[in-house]
RNA sequence: GCUGCUGUAGCUCAGUGGUGGAGCACGUCCUUGGUAAGGACGAGGUCAUGGGUUCAAAUCCCAUCAGCAGCUCCA
């Protein structure tokens, strides 16, 4: 072991004189070093291709590193071609990284000097009185460091996509072009990590719904609209039935609600006021106006509102798959995961104050279910709660939100779930729980949310009558525990990458009859399966077994069932497993109850 | 919405300022084949839409629409 001292004076042991160069390349930190360093190589190589180029900043993030640049000239995929090839020479010149340090002010007009006004901002908001600069060569960047001694230690990089960026993240601020790339220390890394884009590639939902034939988006119909095709309005049937079943045993009633209403309902629910923003104009009904509804909550209201309520009936779980809309601004449309109609796996249930507690553990297990049963495992949950300072966002008074911020975390400290507490992430009308299920990209999307309103039921004027006579107001709670069919199925595809378990699948099996002549067993046989609820297509087409098999295989679909001479003297079928190939010949029977088991456990 | 990129047959994608191609899919015929692609022939396109430049535009320019990546938003 060696030990070598960092340009920023932190000591550092390494494995051998090679490695002491730099870092051992052992931990997450080194990987963080060597990826900064390789940020400020591409400025550089910037700063050389394009002088005049204003830096913005440059950090690390999971997969690799970026920065922002502010540029006139618009970069392509060529520029970033051009940018790698300055940035190998710069490697080959193998430059040193020299920290130097100046007091704030000479920091300030050294950057004002270089034309830099981006760094000047960052340094004027820095508190200490000196300020660190890393250079290589006649490049210099403010930066804390650390950093690799050489640019030659920098082996293995590639530069991935350039995007637009607003400078500091906001909307108003001038948008400067972002450079997305990626650093590992030894080639086979860097290939690995290549190799998972491609496989998130092959997982994209929008792919295998394309050619799954589960659902397509139009041009002509509108972006973020989906138009479900058999197979996936199947899948979604079949989900949104399970989803019924499993609402009915937990004490669950459903409603179905209208898809606009008038105006003045949304006034008195507050979302005209504090929700425009993702509404839709008013349609104009004989001079009413009406909104399309972005939200399922003040229907379920109305409705409870139709009878007066004692609390012995209380709570009252009302479920609703209800389809709303909301404006989504372009640029975030994707998929199903971000679309403009969707339809939520809803519920409002209405409770008293000392029923509240009880009920969202029973909606947290019933989420837990729910994901499980989908095999979704793994999920983040997040305590959503008011931003400081933005009352104008929020219905309702401090004590009715502290006491519903409160009921949310015991909840989640009961049921000993970790969860991350999300300042100004609460919806305008309660805090909440969210759970964050991930695509094949691994980013976190909405799913299941809790929602705890004691607003609405407040301005609808929602009561029950209570033991002792009186009117008192109700509690409000809204949940979804798969959060939408859309956003849901395209995860769920995203999951299982389109090779779904017996029970999901939108085909269960195909039967492929050896030549015409078995055409009509394979028709018999088919006809008995559908009438055992199965979903089972039959392949009469003109094609020779193999290719018949490859068609099959490549839809993913669970079983193929061969017949031909032999299975119809015994009254039997080849099964072709799609997890376990080639399973031979069974009876009927047989493979009726093999797969009926495998659909009841949902393996 | 913003920045950059993209839009050619049902799908995946080549292509050039001078009358549009491949593979797969589809149709017909031949073939009746036992666990991942049998063969022949055929049909299929206002080259996203609308303008402009040009003798001539699918190709160059502009706008619009839609998609992709990211930012912002949703929260």
């Amino acid at each position: 072991m060696v030990k070598v001292t960092l340009p920023d004076g932190i000591e550092k042991e390494c494995k051998d004189t090679l490695a002491a160069s730099v870092v051992t390349g052992n931990t997450k930190e080194d990987l963080e070093i060597l990826r900064h360093s390789a940020a400020h190589i591409m400025a550089q190589a910037v700063s050389r291709l394009f002088p005049g180029v204003k830096l913005g900043i440059g950090p690390t993030i999971e997969n690799g590193f970026y920065y922002d640049f502010g540029l006139q000239h618009g970069l392509s995929e060529e520029d970033l071609k051009k940018i790698e090839e300055e940035m190998s020479r710069i490697i080959r010149e193998d430059l040193a990284f020299e920290r130097t340090e100046l007091p704030r002010d000479a920091a300030i007009k050294k950057m004002e000097a270089l034309g830099q006004p981006f760094k000047v901002e960052l340094i004027k908001d820095i508190g200490s009185d000196t300020v660190s600069f890393y250079s290589q060569d006649d490049f210099v960047d403010l930066c804390r460091g650390p950093h690799i001694h050489r640019t030659g230690t920098l082996k293995v990089f590639k530069l991935l996509n350039v995007a637009g960026a607003y400078w500091r993240g906001k909307e108003t601020n001038p948008m400067l072009q972002r450079i997305y790339g990626t650093a590992f220390f030894t080639q086979a890394e860097l290939e690995k990590y290549l190799k998972f884009l491609e496989e998130a590639e092959k997982r994209d939902h929008r792919k295998i719904g394309k050619d799954l034939d589960l659902f397509s988006f139009h041009e002509e119909g509108g972006p973020g609209l989906t138009f479900w095709h058999p197979k996936g309005a199947r899948m979604r049937n079949l989900i949104e039935n399970f989803w019924r079943e499993e609402h009915f045993k937990r004490g669950y009633e459903i409603l179905y609600s209208p898809h606009i209403a008038k105006i003045n309902l949304w006034k008195t629910s507050g979302h005209w006021n504090f929700y425009r923003e993702s509404m839709y104009s008013p349609i104009d009904v004989e001079g009413q106006e009406y909104i399309l509804k972005p939200m399922n909550c003040p229907f379920a209201v109305l409705m409870y509102k139709t009878k007066l309520h004692s609390y012995r009936e209380l709570p009252l779980r009302w479920g609703e798959l209800g389809t709303v809309y909301r404006y989504e601004r372009s640029g975030v449309l994707h998929g199903l995961l971000r679309v403009r109609g969707f339809t939520q796996d809803d519920a409002h249930i209405f409770c008293t104050p000392d029923q509240l507690e009880n009920e969202i553990l029973g909606v947290l297990e019933l989420a837990q279910f729910m994901l499980s049963s989908f095999g979704f495992h793994e999920y983040e949950i997040e305590l959503s709660v008011r931003g400081k300072g933005e009352k104008e966002k929020y219905i309702g008074r401090d004590d009715v939100w502290d006491h519903a911020e409160n009921a949310l975390k015991i909840a989640l400290d009961k049921k000993g779930l970790p969860y991350t507490r999300m300042e100004g992430e609460a919806k305008f009308y309660g805090p909440a729980i969210d759970i964050k299920v991930r695509d094949a990209l691994g980013r976190g999307w909405q799913g299941p949310t809790i929602q705890v309103d004691f607003n609405l039921p407040e301005r609808f004027d929602v009561k029950y009558v209570g033991s002792d006579g009186f009117h008192h107001q109700v509690v409000m709670v809204h949940r979804t525990v798969l959060g939408a069919m859309e956003r849901f199925i395209g995860c769920l595809i995203e999951h299982y990458a389109g090779d779904f378990p017996l029970w999901i699948a939108p085909i269960q099996m195909r039967i492929l009859p050896i030549t015409d002549a078995h055409i009509e067993y394979a028709k018999k046989l088919q006809a008995l399966l559908l009438s055992k609820s199965f979903r089972v297509e039959c392949d009469t087409g003109n094609a020779k077994i193999n290719y018949k098999i490859r068609e099959g295989s490549l839809e993913k679909i669970p079983y193929l069932l061969i017949v031909g001479d032999k299975e119809i003297q015994d009254g039997a079928v080849s099964v072709r497993s799609r997890r376990k190939g080639n399973e031979g010949a069974v009876s009927v029977e047989e493979f009726i109850k093999n797969i009926d088991a495998e659909i009841r456990e949902k393996r």
